[in-house]
Formats: C-alpha cells, structure tokens, sequence
DNA sequence: ATGAGCTTGTGACTGAATTCTCAAAGTCAC
DNA sequence: GTGACTTTGAGAATTCAGTCACAAGCTCAT
C-alpha cells in the first residue's frame, strides 16, 4: 500500500508469481476453496513468510483465520501477470530447439498462442509445424503488425542472436526470451530474460565439484 | 580470503561464472591475451566493479594496472566451476523437448557428454537418437553404475517428474536439472535446478502488463 | 629511478530480499 | 457472547547482493 497508484513489485516476488498462478491453477482444478499460506508454500517449495509476503505486494487478499480464496486469488495473481490478456508469441529459428518450443503443449496450456515460425534457411520456409508455416526473417514485420507479437522467443544460434533480437525491436516486440547461449542487449523499455541450458549444467557442476572437495555442508536447491 | 580453507562463494556469483567463462572462451579463440574487468564486464553485460569483486572471490588473479590473463584466468574458473572433471548426463524423457536437448550442439561444445536417454514410453525404446538407444528407465541404476551418472536431466511431463528424481536420486545422481513445470523435492545433499520455459514468458507477461498500464518507468533486463 | 597513468582488490556503504515475530482479525464450539 | 484456536499482514531484524570509492601495485616513457 504505497502512497502512489500503481504498487511496486519487487523483482524476486514477480518471479515467484508464476509458482504461485501454477499452484493455485492445481488447487481450483481439485476444487479446494480456501488455502493457508503454510500449504501454499509447501506446494510452491518456499516457506509461508515468503509466500504471505509476496501476496501483500498484490494487496489484502486474504482472511485471517481462514486463509486465502483460490478462486479470488487465482484471478488475481492472473491479472497481475497479465495472463487475462492475449499474448502472441513469435519463435524465432526452428532448429532442434525451436521446433520443440512450437510443439510444446506447455504454452499453449497457459495461454501463449504462437502466431509466428521464422528462420532464415530457406530450406526450412514453407515446411508446416504445429499448424503454422515457417516463414523467412523478414517477415517478422508483417506478423508484427498483423498478429501484434508480444513476446519473441529467440532460438538461433549465438551468432545470429544480436541480429534477430534488433530485428525483433524493430517490429515492435517488447519482450524477448534469448535461448541463445550469448548475451545481447536490447535498448530500454524492451524486457530480455535468458534461459541458458549450458549454464545450468555448469552451476550444477559447481556445487557437485564443491561436494566432491570435501567441504560437507553443500547441499540442495540452487534455484 | 576467509579464515577457513575453501572460500564461500556467494550464489549470485556462482551464477555469474558460467558467463564469465563463455566470455573467456571468446577472448581465448580471438588469442586475446590479457583483459580489464571493464572490458570483461562489457562481453558479460554486467559491470566492473561486479566482475572484480566476482573474481576475487575465486582468488587474487589479475595484476593491476594490466588486467587479467586470459588463458590463467580461463583455467582457474574452468576449474572452480568443475569443468575439468568429466560430467557424464543422463535426458529422461524423449519428447519434444528431451530428443532437442539429446540433438543440443551446446552441450557437447561444452564438455558435457550425454551417455543415456530414457524412456517410459516401450514405443521409443530401442530408438535411436543423437547415437544412442532410448532405454526404459529401469535401466538408469544401470547406466549410473557403469558410467556413473554426474547429472540428470529430467524432460518428462509434471506427473512423471517426482518419480523420475526419486528414481535419480536412488540411483546415486546428486544434481538434477528439472524441465518439468512442477515443484519436485529432492533429499539434501542432492542439488536441483529447474527450467520452467511457461514461467519465463509469464515474467515477460508481468512487465509487459506494467508497461502497458502506463506505469512508463518499466524497462529491460529481468535476469 | 621517478612520475604519470592504468587497473585491481577490497572495505565501506547502500539497497534488496528473507526471515522472525506478534498484534490484529477472523472462525468455531459451547 | 466468550474463549480457544487459526492465520494473515506487516514492522523489525537479519542476511545477502550490488555499488562506490580509493589505496595499492603494476607498466612504461623519459
């Protein structure tokens, strides 16, 4: 409850919100009425301070005593993320990992309707996935303007990641997902996160490395 | 320079590593041979100050007023990170996106050698994919035992995650990287990453959400 | 060998995130 | 209605991460 109109979100609570949207989504699917902050967070894998915390941010949306409304709360978290709106996704490069990102149902369960295929091998332009067709770079644009890309999902390889990340701004997409294991930039007010596969198995192989040193108290849950 | 023998590196460092060492790759193939913290900070996207102060933490390794070596440096983060000791992976789950993580260039280039593929599915075993057979998932103890398994990747579907991680954990592998979009609990002792690509474009969803509801200091770079 | 010019390493500071704690506010049995 | 019990919401305390600022240490030109 700041004194300015919008609240502001830490970043550590937005990135827990989805745990919590999945976790509710589950809880409504089993038509449970009410959840405490202790269960919630059992589910989420966080503790109930955090989990009641991080509800705050969004406003007074529990009762004591009782705990919080699924219903209420899920619809909530959800205008919050803003899963209510329709947000067209766009896959840039449909090689082994584009191909499985278009295929994979996860997205669409959540409401990520894919509304554009691209690479730039014209061998692979014209071929059909998932029910679209692949088109050339350049006509990003015109699905840009079409369709309206909110999100653009960058699966090329590293050396064509800047490219595809520039050409994405300049069709107006706002918020890009780099799976390219590089780091590109992005001029202010366009939102870039980063899934790096490698990375991950490298700070896996750190603890592990630490664990095997000898040093006994390393243990679990590096997220 | 703890009093303790091994240093405690800070997690967000840990996570920073890896970048780090994708840069230093980068400047070893240019045959670049020293480099400043500023200039490192550049190609990693963060700032000096972060990378001197990520760097010290694995020792005193640069020389001031020149820089750090390039080679000396790689060697050193290469082995707090572990990657000089064979890390052999294991995919559950070829799927979608387990057969584009089984066929991902990246993670050979990087020194993790895949040595096993499993699969619920009796329709996919005895596939063949990226040159290796797709073997039902009892056959992870034997794998483990024989290859010794450093890391498994879990790439099955939320309703099987629990019990592949029960059954990698009972097999003796003590990092997992979970793809599932499910909260798993793994004993302590065993390390756990997740990947969750549906969360991803929900953050994005998050600050696009902001950006649009006029809140206009909304930028980029949720890492 | 001395001084100008870099760049590191780190202690001090600031800010963010997490955890602790408990008053406030609800339910429910009787 | 009262008291026992539950659970939230949020201030306080703590821990963790990031930034600043500068002394220390190195190179190189002269």
């Amino acid at each position: 409850m700041t004194p300015d109109g919008e609240r502001r979100i830490p970043e550590a609570t937005v990135s827990r919100l989805p745990i919590y949207y999945r976790s509710l989504l589950e809880l409504s699917d089993r038509e449970v009425a009410t959840i405490s902050s202790e269960r919630l967070a059992e589910m989420a894998g966080v503790n109930a301070a955090k989990v009641r915390k991080d509800l705050s941010f969004l406003g007074s949306y529990g009762t004591r005593g009782v705990g919080y409304d699924v219903t209420y709360l899920l619809h909530e978290v959800s205008r919050e993320l803003g899963l209510t709106e329709d947000r067209p996704v766009a896959i840039v490069g449909v090689g082994n990992l584009g191909s499985a990102l278009a295929n994979y149902k996860g997205f669409a369960a959540r409401g990520f309707r894919i509304v554009g295929l691209f690479d730039s091998d014209p061998s692979k332009q014209g071929e059909m996935l998932a029910g679209l067709t692949v088109r050339p770079m350049d006509a990003i644009a015109d699905v840009a303007k079409e369709d309206g890309i909110a999100i653009g999902i960058i699966a090329v390889p590293a050396s064509e990641a800047q490219r595809v990340a520039d050409l994405l701004v300049e069709a107006g997409v706002r918020s890009i997902l780099n799976f390219a294991p590089v780091v590109i930039s992005v001029p202010e007010g366009v939102s870039l996160r980063k899934v790096d596969l490698a990375i991950e198995l490298q700070i896996l192989s750190f603890y592990q490395q630490r664990r095997e040193a000898g040093t006994p108290e390393f243990s679990s849950s590096h997220t």
